[in-house]
DNA sequence: CGGCATCCCACTGGATACTG
DNA sequence: CAGTATCCAGTGGGATGCCG
């Protein structure tokens, strides 16, 4: 409103980091990237439960941090790629680190939030 | 509100970690108390940005997700201190890759947003 | 195929004040 | 010191639809 928001603080190197990967599926994104799953397309499909305009929106912002950078294929159809940056390889594992972190413990976190008066009933939710 | 919003596709690990590191300070939070940051007020000391309250949800979040467990000492006044959990400490090393990443490219990554006109007048704002 | 433009609401998190 | 209750603004991100 005022000035900016800049911001939060910065000094701290976790905030930076986590700025980067903060957005819903960001950090998914890159994994996909990460994998090799260049195309826009290809990504939605990888990611469909994320609208396309949210993954834009998250590439276009991981453009700007030069994290990815796209390449555009001139003619019809119109064929685009992300491509990670060397900055983008670098922060790669951090990714690849959080993927192995959250398959091996799926098991073990309550993700199925505060579950109101205890008694999770079920800790195997068919999550679709 | 109804049942729950349970959601957002966890098949993906990186959701997960994602999840569990989400919210605007538990990284940070994550961090301080790995660096030995146990009682709330330094904790809260520790990152002034961050509202009490705010820090007092995140870590509720953390504790029902099993990263970090909270010690109560009778007494006047009360002394509180978290610790993490294994599963805590399991997750410790992505947070302090984060802050390395963070800390390593700081420079070279645009956190200033877009920059309306380019041209930032201020880099070193004071952050009150 | 790739990507804006709109519309809109749930949720996050900030300020403040109060209780144990 | 530790933590909760209120109140409220901003915004992230979901649904839809249109354009190159």
């Amino acid at each position: 409103m005022y000035e900016r928001k800049i911001p939060e603080n910065l000094e701290c190197g976790v905030n930076i980091t986590a700025k980067v990967l903060g957005g819903k599926w960001k950090a998914c994104i890159l994994h996909g990237i990460g994998l090799g799953t260049r195309r826009p397309a290809d990504l939605h499909r990888a990611i469909p439960e994320a609208p396309a305009r949210v993954v834009n929106l998250h590439l276009r912002e991981l453009e700007e941090y030069g994290i990815i950078c796209k390449k555009i294929y001139p003619g019809f159809p119109l064929k685009v790629e992300y491509f990670l940056t060397a900055l983008g390889e670098s922060i790669l594992p951090i990714v690849e680190a959080m993927d192995r972190w959250g398959n091996e413990n799926r098991a073990a976190i309550n993700l199925v939030s505060p579950a109101p008066m205890e008694a999770n009933q079920d800790l195997m939710p068919e999550m679709r």
